[in-house]
DNA sequence: TTGTAAGCGTTATCAG
DNA sequence: CTGATAACGCTTACAA
């Protein structure tokens, strides 16, 4: 049988408050007795029962990832990281798909209902969902935010994106394009405005005019990339190099390009933002910026906790960019 | 407040037993009081307490999903058809991923004493692990295999692999190619003799010779594909078609025919196996087989509960294929 | 610094 | 068929 919180107390020559406050790490316990308990925890294998100490300690140990849509891939990075920082601290991780329009309402109280999370990480597009955040606010449930439109309000992870996109864009321009598109992610995520803002500051520092034909608007699909380009590239004056919001649109553009029978790099640049397994693995390879998804997954975890244990604790991390220059980009033709 | 069993008995006029049984379905219940009891859940808003029917009732209500190694878009999929299945029944999921070498053994261990799951699903590689199925024989924990190497010996899920890659080969072999290659998956996924014993009954069939030179070993990776291809294609007499044990090489082939300036499907017919989404993303879109992934997930979880309820439970569930015909095949060149 | 006793919200036992 | 009462293993008062 497994042994209890009783039979540690009992070898350790204690009380089970006793025992209970060591393994909570509570102040007053005298070091020897700590040791003398931690010693019987060892001999004894001791581990505690979570629906037990969730029944008594009025609390969950459960911290429940909230999401809509990601891609998969960003949703794995996120999910590993946090599953990480979950099991260094006793925590267990919930996950928790929302649906769409009204449905999502419903969906988020019942996870509540139902598992009682005591905190909840957020990542794009909800993490600027007016309903999400509100229900969370009401209830006064910690959240931590993963890539916010509005870092200054919350705590978690985020990543100078418009700081990376400014740099990505520069090369382009250091290459020797001159027009470069740009195939825009979806409104409802807070981050695409921030990779919108570092096209338009790069060619702004380049002195090059913005064009407005240049933009267009995708939707992080595949075909939204490859529908972007195809209007990109029937311009009568095309660009020679597309930056499209994330690496999914930017394959779309590749795709695109090659049915068009417009060569990669040769006649077109196209790079991406993520440096998802799709970028290094398709011909050519990607250019394209690596987030570190998955330890953002983790940091937003451990501010999360921070803020469940501390009325007041958790910040707003910022994690480091990569730029990955690959195959997909070269000087214009000409 | 949240309502408890006591209110839902009191407001039913009954005794919090009588409620147990009926949220339960435990026989021994007169029609009317079910009904009446069930009114007053509905209007309490009753939810049950978990930690608390946990403790009481000795089991977790959790399943775990052990994995060690899979592709991300297989288990992100498994993963989803679990969710749905947990979530119908009541059960709350936990991620099990487990190290490799001896790690495997300590990590399956904690994962029983931290969440003592009700059952586990075992995915490839692990279905068909030695160590994994002795440390759940032994405990007696009832587990349900997705693609085992031996289904007749376990419950889960399975589908007719090597029917699918006869059709798929016995399609390369209608379109005219005579030497067609095979990159392997690894050993320790039973899948791939599957694969592999279709890839040489279909050339038996067709009363082609096999020709060891023109199977290669692969890890499932994109890496190992391209280096299983550059072998191929190093041969003095090339094959026209290759048939990659899963998408990821696949991907690869196309990527190192790319590199040394081969045209697929024009000078070399590709295919696939798992229909991930690269799949479609890559130029060339891949011929490929297209498995219920997710469908999976959620069937090996029902049977699992099913197991879990009663002693005997549980059957091993066929699944179909589907046969994708895209781009990267064609008619060899002469 | 430590211990005692009373819950936490269910289910199991056993009696009616 | 139904109900009172004792677990389940831990934490939180409160006492010492």
């Amino acid at each position: 049988m497994r042994s209890r919180i009783e039979d540690v107390a009992a070898a350790a020559g204690v009380s089970m408050k006793t025992v209970s406050r060591v393994l909570n790490n509570e102040p007053n316990v005298r070091d020897i007795t700590r040791e003398r308990v931690m010693r019987a925890v060892e001999q004894l294998q001791y581990k505690p029962n979570l629906s037990a100490r969730s029944l008594a300690g009025q609390r969950s140990c459960v911290v429940a990832l909230v999401y809509n849509n990601p891609s998969r891939n960003y949703l794995m990075e996120i999910q590993n990281g946090m599953l990480e920082a979950c099991r260094a601290n006793h925590y267990n991780l919930v996950l928790g798909p929302v649906g769409s329009g009204t449905q999502r309402a419903a969906d988020i109280k019942g996870l509540f209902e139902y598992f009682g999370p005591d905190g909840v990480v957020l990542i794009p597009p909800l993490t600027d969902d007016p309903v999400v955040l509100a229900y969370l606010q009401e209830h006064g449930v910690p959240f931590a935010c993963i890539a916010p439109r509005e870092p200054q309000n919350h705590i978690g992870v985020m990543m100078e994106e418009t700081a990376a996109v400014v740099e990505l864009v520069a090369g382009l321009i250091a290459l020797g394009h001159r027009r470069i598109g740009h195939i825009k992610g979806p409104r409802a995520h807070g981050a695409c405005q921030w990779r919108y803002a570092g096209y338009r500051q790069a060619l702004r520092t380049a002195g090059l005019a913005y064009d407005p034909r240049l933009v267009v608007q995708g939707e992080f699909s595949f075909e939204s990339g490859m529908q972007g380009a195809n209007r990109l590239l029937d311009l009568p004056d095309p660009p020679t190099a597309i930056f499209a919001a994330n690496d999914d649109m930017a394959a779309g553009v590749i795709r695109a390009a090659g049915e068009r029978g417009v060569s990669v790099p040769r006649e077109l640049s196209v790079c991406g933002f993520d440096d998802t397994p799709i970028a290094s693995h398709i011909y050519p390879a990607l250019t394209t910026v690596r987030q570190p998804t998955s330890e953002m997954g983790r940091l937003a975890t451990l501010e999360l906790l921070d803020r469940i244990r501390t009325p007041d604790g958790g910040r707003m991390v910022h994690v480091q960019h990569t730029l990955l220059f690959r195959d997909s980009t070269r000087a214009p033709a000409h």
